[in-house]
DNA sequence: ACAAAAGTGTTCGAACTACACCCATGG
DNA sequence: CCATGGGTGTAGTTCGAACACTTTTGT
């Protein structure tokens, strides 16, 4: 195995949206003390590791994520890059990095990815690492930057979604109008009337509706939709639209 | 002085405007072997260098444009950072490498910053490196992956013109509505209706008429105009817009 | 039968498009 | 006096916002 680079890491900001609320998966950090037994750190930080030296900065992202949460096969964004020289100046931090990354001590540049997926279809698997959803209003405390880091996905997360008509790469392959109505509310922050709201997405040539209904549900079926790719990528054009 | 950290750099794409076409500005890149005279290398790259292990990401940023070109206190925005295993892969990128950064033969992650001024308005001072401003459409060969970055650059500005009413930071403080849509009409490469322009332009509140006109032209003299960033916070809204 | 969400149309005002003529200034 | 860009209004259309009742299904 290759060498890894000590001051290049990557975060990744995994959304994860259950149709209720919106989430993101973090990874427990701990670190006791071995004589005493005292508990020196626990808190929570962001899916992240270091690259190695013969790897493309997304293939890493991949291959952190697919390690410490057993997710797969997920499209991720790069969205911004960290790499103040004092992001990380608190003790516990401190703390940490002497413990896991003994010979460096200089400032760690940290590249940042996100993602969105639908968190009911998705298995944690159990590395040695305690992994879990927490809502988004409901975080615990976050080690090194990493609320910062997660507040600027967010944005990055919303302005995709404002933009880029839907993140194609950050939705359910199937689904209906009303969740993908509660995945916009949830993460816009704001509500939509239902009839508008409809109106508007079948007016997107580029959401195909399908012969299938939803199925366990204990009211009127809905109908399901996709997206295809291919007829957005036809139908994109230039807009013009410094709206405000 | 502190030391450079070998394997980050920082590249500029500093977009010039002059009210008639978008330029950039580039750096020469000249290798002479010094027993032959041959020349090795003769081609341009953005204006970029190594970060110091004691500096912030923008701040290098700022003294990297500064050292290089002479251009001081404009505003420049971190767009994507580029680090792919085989990112320098060519010949005269390795032979460049040799020669300038001797001890080092891995990877080097690059964060890419942009930035839109009136290159009218700056005066490139003479460093030991030529420096010069070049059409977008006409643009010499790229050493590195430079062409690539540039284009990322380019995108990223023209979805900041598209989303965010307009660039504050981008603009000359002082500009009339036509500068304005021809900066538009520039970067996005597009036209606009004048009539249509401006009575857009006007709603913006944020965007204020100055008891100004201009100078120095052989017509009638337009008004000036001013943003404020004051206003435009004020007003500023959450959007709904998935428009395509 | 009732609870829960699906599905559906119309009206009103705002915003966008297209379009042509006179004005001020410098050379 | 002419060339160059500055400044202005209106009509038609499209788009978005507001708004309530009926249908289907599972329990």
């Amino acid at each position: 195995m290759s060498k890894i680079i000590p001051n290049i890491s990557i975060d990744c900001v995994i959304f994860g949206f259950d149709f209720k609320q919106l989430n993101v998966l973090l990874v427990e950090r701990k670190l006791i003390d071995k004589d005493s037994k005292q508990v020196l750190i626990d808190d929570w930080t962001l899916v992240g590791y270091h690259i190695y030296e013969d790897e493309d900065m997304d293939t890493a992202a991949a291959r952190i994520l697919r390690k410490i949460s057993g997710i797969e096969d997920i499209y991720l964004e790069q969205f911004y890059t960290f790499g103040d020289e004092n992001r990380i100046k608190n003790e516990k931090d401190k703390l940490w990095h002497k413990h896991h990354n003994k010979h460096f001590k200089s400032r760690v540049v940290t590249v940042g990815y996100y993602s969105l997926i639908d968190n009911t279809k998705v298995k944690l698997s159990l590395s040695d690492r305690n992994v879990k959803w927490f809502a988004i209003d409901d975080l615990p405390e976050l080690g090194f930057d990493h609320k910062k880091i997660l507040d600027k996905a967010l944005d990055s997360l919303r302005d995709k979604l404002r933009n880029q008509p839907i993140g194609f790469e950050l939705l359910p392959e199937k689904f209906t109008i009303s969740q993908m109505q509660r995945l916009y509310e949830e993460i816009l922050g704001t509500r939509f009337d239902r009839r508008n709201f409809r109106k508007k997405v079948l007016q997107m040539k580029y959401i195909i509706p399908l012969d299938e209904k939803q199925t366990g549900v204990k009211h009127k079926a809905a109908q399901l939709f996709a997206f295809s790719r291919e007829v957005y990528e036809k139908t994109k054009t230039e807009r013009f639209d410094f709206t405000i």
